[in-house]
RNA sequence: GGGAGCUUAGCUCAGUUGGUUUAGAGCAUCUGCCUUACAAGCAGAGGGUCACAGGUUCGACUCCUGUAGCUCCCACCA
């Protein structure tokens, strides 16, 4: 009975439930087989994260694609895995031996890993766990790690590939430096800001003229100890005299040359550029056109050093603010300005970045990126949305050659094995090197003592550029099975901000590695941002906590709040009143389901005719829907998708369709009504359920008889059949009409169960009764007649047939009269309009027949309204 | 400094190659209802000269040009 079970749904007794169910059952894993095969990889969130809202929106759509996808009958594989995010896993390994008072330098690399392996242990993947309450079907049994052994040794493997085709160096460039991290960062790792900093203006002394002096303008007044030229523009008559001279670097007293290139803006400062090689990239490009000392003044972690001659061991922004009274002290500080530049930030640790000369390792990029870029181009991979495709081009044309060598413990090693002639080997470990090392060598008598790997290991995303290869041992074995099979993956779906980390080289490898692209659409989202359209950050503390969320709405209410508002690449402004919303939903659906099972069935009553209609109707606007969400999946329209199913479930079935087939109190419904009901929600549930997994298993399960394994996962997302129009169009009409009456029923103040009388004003003959029950079922309409006498009631015009509720006493005649007024004003604004478009030839002329007769059409519908209105208006009057 | 995109109801967004009853949805708002599944609900209503100015066209939210505002990406101006 109806009663006993709660008014409320509870999504914590059920959800949990139901996740173990299906991996008791295990229904996410996947083995090759002859069915088509879908597959997507998760993009392997850090190993040191946890779930944040951006986790949960990518997780989402990933997760109602493949649930899509498996119910489609594809054989379905969702890859997890975490990424072991050197810097940002080892920094969190180093703080917490901190907090145990123990200090990175004290430990050997070993040591070290020992530690970092441990903590990865502990603490690493706590987000693969919390997936699970989101409902994610991955399939656990494959979970990689970007450096599990395999992984590892693909990595190596393509390192060592890429250094035969001659496409890694090892040389010395100028890299940004990330003095806290202590290792070179790509350049896509920087990110500039705009920063309010000053523009000092100082002056350096002309070496043997008593009072000459050159002003340049800098932003980084320390840097002027590491100065070795000055620079101006060739044709700037200002600077012509001192052609040939020295001037006197202040403070260390330090003669520099004076040199003249074009690359000087003039306009800018005072049109003087100190150069300081060692620390600006463009210095540098100057010191070596122009063969100038490169002088260091800086130690790794940003402190001055010994070449800095003054302040030695003191910050670099320390440094900055006491050079001030220095330079003023010898009369060199001409005057400070503000002044707004853009400076790099390292993406992970948040330091300035400090350009640095080093000697790192290269991988050239432009023959990767040539038929990476061309397969976007030409439609091998899609992007959603396609503005993107500029974006990637651009970077694509641009591209230069990819800084693969960080100065960290945690990753994987550079597989370079140096000898004592300082030359070095490149193998897949140390036997392989000593081995390689003698061929090369035979005269050194080679020993494995002899050998010593590089220290440095390499960029965190050279082995994420492997990932859709790896996971399925792509590299190692290209032949296998489950390569053969899942590869190229379905889809990517992830956040435009790593397009160039991830995705553009994701694209390179693939093809480069299985000659083949590693994914047919690539699906950007949106970044999440609160409602005041603020990034979520920790800071501002405007990201809620998607566990407290999930248990406050429910799993489904989290993904159906998320995925509500989220067209693709479109920012996300997540409003927890969306996962109300979505909680109030899967409410709504507790509550038809405990209507239908509180309903006493009996095989002995005839279907009434309202149901009979109704039925027919929904089937039909079921497969209305079901082609229209087919259509948005291949487009990736979800949160459209959702809506759609949303009002499906709410308006038609719900407001509608159950108001029309429920008994009348405690009467039984016919046997055949309730099977048909049953089925119809069970259609319903299906359709959602890659949305709100949870509740629809739930509800798919208690309103049939099931076997203990069987799932609404693996149900089959119904067929379209046959639509048929004219009967959608005459329901539509029926709601129309449904739509008056209780708009009557309003106004007038006449309660439900007061039943009315309705008439039409119509040939008896365009009866239609099969709709005529449903609107009495529905406005509880105790008889309905055929007139055409006199208009008697409060009246209205649906399709130009007129009705009318006969209510003696209640008719507010004048009010009727300024009603239908109102509506003839309508009418004949309207009939102007089209009448204005059909009077102009070139229209009747030009348009196509068939817009020409919609015009008609108009034309004489408005004039019968017209005509209706104003007959009505005289009986009134 | 380049490039891309956006501007439609209070908010968030749809609007397919220009034409289907002088623009649609969800949320929010307002009105009336504790009606026998659901007040996390029911029924109904109001709300937009489609950023602005031109142009093309028989016809423009839709195409073109310009203006303004916002967002993002790229770039070594000290």
């Amino acid at each position: 009975m109806v009663n006993e079970i709660n008014t409320k749904y509870d999504p914590m007794a059920v959800e949990d439930k139901w996740y173990d169910f299906w991996m008791r059952n295990n229904m996410f894993h996947s083995e090759p087989d002859s069915r088509p095969a879908y597959s997507i990889v998760i993009p392997p969130p850090n190993v040191t994260g946890v779930l944040h809202m951006g986790h949960m929106l990518n997780n989402t759509i990933q997760d109602v694609l493949v649930r899509n996808a498996r119910m489609k009958g594809f054989n379905t594989v969702w890859v997890p895995g975490t990424d072991h995010a050197s810097i940002a896993t080892e920094a969190k390994v180093v703080n917490y031996l901190k907090e145990q008072g123990i200090d990175k330098k004290d430990l050997s690399r070993d040591e070290f890993l020992k530690y970092a392996w441990e903590w990865k242990e502990k603490y690493g993947g706590i987000i693969l766990k919390q997936l699970r309450k989101l409902g994610a079907s991955c399939d656990w049994e494959r979970t990689k790690f970007t450096m599990d052994a395999d992984l590892s040794e693909a990595v190596t493997d393509v390192f060592i590939d890429l250094y035969n085709k001659g496409l890694i160096y090892r040389g010395v460039r100028m890299v940004n430096w990330d003095p806290k991290a202590l290792t070179a960062v790509s350049d896509e790792e920087v990110i500039y800001k705009e920063l309010q900093s000053k523009l000092y203006y100082v002056r350096y002394k002309i070496e043997g003229e008593c009072d000459e002096f050159i002003t340049i303008a800098t932003t980084r007044p320390e840097t002027i100890l590491g100065d070795t030229a000055i620079c101006m523009h060739p044709d700037d008559e200002r600077y012509a005299k001192y052609k040939g001279k020295r001037a006197i670097v202040p403070i260390v007293n330090r003669p520099i040359p004076l040199i003249y290139d074009e690359y000087v803006e003039r306009e800018f400062g005072t049109g003087a550029l100190k150069i300081t090689p060692a620390h600006d990239i463009n210095d540098y490009n100057l010191g070596n056109k122009y063969n100038l000392n490169s002088i260091n003044i800086f130690n790794d972690n940003g402190t001055l050093n010994e070449n800095a001659k003054v302040l030695v061991g003191v910050d670099r922004f320390k440094a900055r603010e006491a050079i001030i009274p220095m330079l003023e002290e010898s009369g060199n500080l001409v005057k400070i300005e503000d002044y707004t530049n853009k400076v790099g930030f390292s993406e992970r640790t948040n330091e300035v970045i400090e350009p640095k000369l080093s000697m790192q390792w290269f991988c050239k990029m432009e023959s990767l990126a040539k038929p990476a870029l061309a397969a976007v181009m030409n439609g091998d991979i899609n992007f959603y949305p396609e503005k993107f495709k500029n974006t990637y081009a651009h970077w694509m044309e641009n591209i230069k050659d990819w800084c693969i060598s960080r100065q960290l413990w945690w990753g994987h090693r550079i597989p370079a094995y140096y000898l004592p002639n300082r030359k070095f080997v490149v193998a897949r470990n140390a036997d392989e090197a000593l081995n390689i090392a003698r061929q090369k060598f035979p005269e050194l008598n080679l020993t494995a003592s002899d050998l010593k790997q590089d220290e440095d290991v390499m960029d965190t995303w050279f082995s994420s550029w492997l990932w859709p290869l790896s996971v399925f041992d792509g590299i190692r074995n290209p032949d296998n099975k489950e390569i053969q099979y899942y590869y190229p993956t379905s889809a990517l779906i992830t956040a435009p901000d790593i397009i160039f980390f991830w995705v553009a080289r994701m694209i390179m490898a693939g093809l480069e590695w299985h000659g083949q692209v590693p994914f047919k659409d690539v699906y950007f989202t949106g970044t999440v941002r609160d409602k005041l359209h603020r990034k979520m950050s920790k800071q501002l503390g405007n990201s809620p906590d998607p566990i407290l969320l999930m248990e406050q709405y429910g799993a489904d209410g989290v993904r159906f709040g998320m995925l509500l508002s989220s067209p693709a690449g479109n920012d996300l402004l997540f409003d927890e009143s969306l996962c109300e919303q979505g909680r109030n939903f899967s409410n709504k659906l507790w509550n038809a389901f405990r209507l239908v099972k509180g309903w006493e069935k009996d095989t002995n009553i005839e279907q009434p005719l309202h149901t009979k209609t109704a039925v027919k109707w929904m089937k039909n606007r079921i497969n209305e829907v079901l082609a229209e969400v087919e259509e948005n999946f291949k487009r990736y329209r979800l949160s459209e998708n959702l809506m759609i199913i949303y009002k499906l479930i709410w308006d038609d079935f719900c407001s509608c369709f159950l108001e029309i087939v429920k008994p009348a109190y405690l009467k039984p419904i016919d046997q055949k009504t309730y099977t048909e009901i049953v089925d119809i929600f069970e259609n319903l549930m299906v359709i959602l359920h890659p949305f709100m997994p949870f509740i629809t298993e739930e509800l798919w399960h208690t309103l049939k008889e099931r076997n203990s394994e069987e799932s609404i996962m693996l149900a089959p997302i119904p067929e379209i059949s046959d639509i048929d129009p004219k009967l959608l169009n005459e329901f539509s009409e029926t709601r129309k009409i449904i739509e008056h009456i209780r708009r009557i029923r309003n106004e007038k103040n006449i309660a439900q169960k007061h039943p009315l009388k309705l008439f039409i004003y119509t040939n008896p003959s365009s009866e239609k009764p099969e709709y005529n029950a449903v609107v009495a079922k529905l406005c509880n309409i105790e008889n309905i007649e055929y007139r055409n006498d006199n208009i008697d009631g409060v009246s209205f015009i649906e399709n130009n047939i007129q009705y009318s509720i006969p209510l003696t006493g209640l008719i507010d005649t004048s009010e009727e009269i300024k009603k239908l007024e109102n509506d003839l004003k309508y009418a004949e604004g309207f009939l102007q309009n089209v009448l204005k478009k059909l009077s102009n030839e070139r229209f009747v002329n030009n348009a196509p027949q068939q817009v020409v007769d919609v015009e008609r059409k108009k034309q004489s519908d408005a004039e019968e309204k017209i005509r209706i209105i104003k007959e009505q208006l005289s009986k009134l009057k």
